[in-house]
RNA sequence: GGAAGCGUGGCCGAGUGGUUGAAGGCGCGGCUCUCGAAAAGCCGUAAGGGUUUACGCCCUUCGUGAGUUCGAAUCUCACCGCUUCCGCCA
């Protein structure tokens, strides 16, 4: 959410962004809005002065008849302002964040390449996408995932479930070294953290599972668990930024999603992913925003997996992020010959969502402010595995182990004919 | 799941319909005293919003939401959370 009084100020280049983004909001008709909230405000402030001082006593027999009458008075305004107000609110949520300077201006395919790194193996045999490898050995049931559990849901077995532990605490080990702090969080959250964090749980576009007869949704990610862990407080900064890794299941129904990358586990319902979320001041944002790309990368290095940094263009931002990075690693399942998939994210979301979720800090002069938030992939299990089958497979159908996992696996290679 | 109790400012805690945004205490800030400190004393200490060039004025907030009333921290209802006892259970 932006703040009412900047996009008041600054109309124009909301409209400018707005229109960078991808988004028609009528821009004109929120600031209406604004100014019609803000005079029935004053209107039922001035009402309710009324009464409060003749309140502060017990007043006459003639004068209640006068002041039930101010108390219609006050309802009517109220009602009338609850209009306005639900109509503003929508249009208020809905404005996107602001946009980096450096984002390029576009759509899905205008993001800017800025490294790539790694070497993209060269196979002397024809090379065969995750699906059909982990079929093979016996490390995946797609089958009987639809029948317990419908389409798009799969067991994991034998050696890519210990593969998965072992990737998750790789990642805890490289973000704690960095000063984030372990976390496992809930895997369902309350609707309004979700809207806070920018997820609409309702709605024909929703990605979120919501449970019946609840207010309660499975979580898509641990942003969510996450960012909503400190709302309504006011955070001690003095120290620096306060730093997340948490671990949590991710749902997401997929709507919509058919026709896009689609195959074996690139886009499930439900995978578990290990999350990099930050809190700090403003000044701070783009440095840790650069902090948590270093993680991303530092992670994808170690498993010398090739990869490419992208900047997302404007218009494929979503909502709460004002500049997003996504490592995308060289897989052998996207297009003809292998291509580039996603495998992390980070977003530097600003004030955004902290004014939604009313998260502050302290300041030195004791007043305070909204912080900034940020979150980024640390191991997304699905999309990991899916970059090492691909990228470390032998000609015999095999799976080398990258060797930093090799230690704490305990082997170098998955095999059809382990157990 | 059943029963009972509780939820007030940074913290503890008073307050059961009318100058209560809220006594008292702790903490915090300032001052006095002191060579300095402690102790003691005095003063000050919530957030958000509207309006104003500004001083200021006004509104909202006592877990959340709805209701009763001329008027609610105080009464009613629902929900959320916490504590204790019973049941159940990983």
């Amino acid at each position: 959410m932006l703040d009412i009084k900047f996009i008041r100020e600054n109309a124009d280049l909301v409209k400018k962004n707005n229109q960078n983004r991808g988004v028609d909001i009528d821009v004109d008709r929120l600031l209406e809005l604004d100014v019609m909230r803000r005079e029935r405000i004053l209107q039922i402030d001035q009402l309710r002065a009324l009464r409060n001082k003749k309140s502060k006593t017990k007043p006459l027999d003639e004068e209640i008849l006068k002041m039930k009458e101010v108390g219609r008075d006050i309802d009517l305004a109220e009602k009338e302002l609850a209009e306005v107000e639900a109509e503003y609110k929508i249009l208020l949520e809905k404005t996107p964040n602001l946009t980096h300077p450096e984002s390029p201006i576009g759509g899905e395919e205008d993001f800017k390449v800025l490294e790539e790194s790694g070497k993209i193996p060269k196979f002397d045999f024809k090379p065969k996408d995750h699906e059909q490898l982990m079929l093979a050995l016996d490390q995946i049931d797609f089958e009987r995932g639809a029948k317990v559990a419908g389409a798009k849901f799969y067991f994991l077995k034998n050696d890519l479930v210990r593969l998965n532990r072992a990737l998750v605490n790789y990642g805890i080990e490289t973000a704690t070294k960095r000063g984030y702090m372990l976390m496992e969080t809930p895997d369902l959250a309350k609707n309004q953290i979700l809207e806070g964090i920018g997820f609409s749980p309702r709605g024909p576009e929703t990605q979120v599972y919501s449970i019946e007869n609840t207010d309660l949704s499975l979580i898509g990610t641990a942003e969510i668990t996450v960012g909503g862990y400190h709302s309504n407080e006011v955070l001690d900064l003095s120290k620096g930024p306060v730093k997340y890794v948490a671990l949590s299941h991710c749902f997401r129904t997929e709507g919509g999603a058919y026709g896009r990358v689609s195959k074996g586990l690139y886009r499930v319902h439900q995978f578990t992913k290990l999350e990099m979320f930050v809190y700090c001041k403003p000044q701070e944002s783009e440095k840790m925003h650069k902090e948590l790309l270093a993680i991303e990368r530092e992670i994808c290095e170690g498993l010398q997996i090739p990869f490419r940094v992208i900047d997302i263009a404007s218009a494929d931002l979503g909502g709460p992020a004002y500049r997003k990075f996504d490592i995308e690693a060289w897989m052998t399942m996207v297009g003809e010959n292998g291509g580039y998939g996603e495998i992390t994210s980070t977003s530097n979301c600003t004030d955004y969502q902290a004014r939604r979720l009313n998260i502050k800090y302290r300041k030195d002069d004791g007043s305070a402010e909204f912080v900034h938030t940020l979150n980024g992939t640390a191991i997304a299990l699905t999309r990991l595995p899916i970059a090492i089958f691909e990228n470390y497979q032998q000609k015999d159908g095999s799976i080398k182990v990258p060797k930093v996992l090799q230690r704490s696996l305990g082997f170098k290679e998955i095999r059809n004919d382990r157990r």
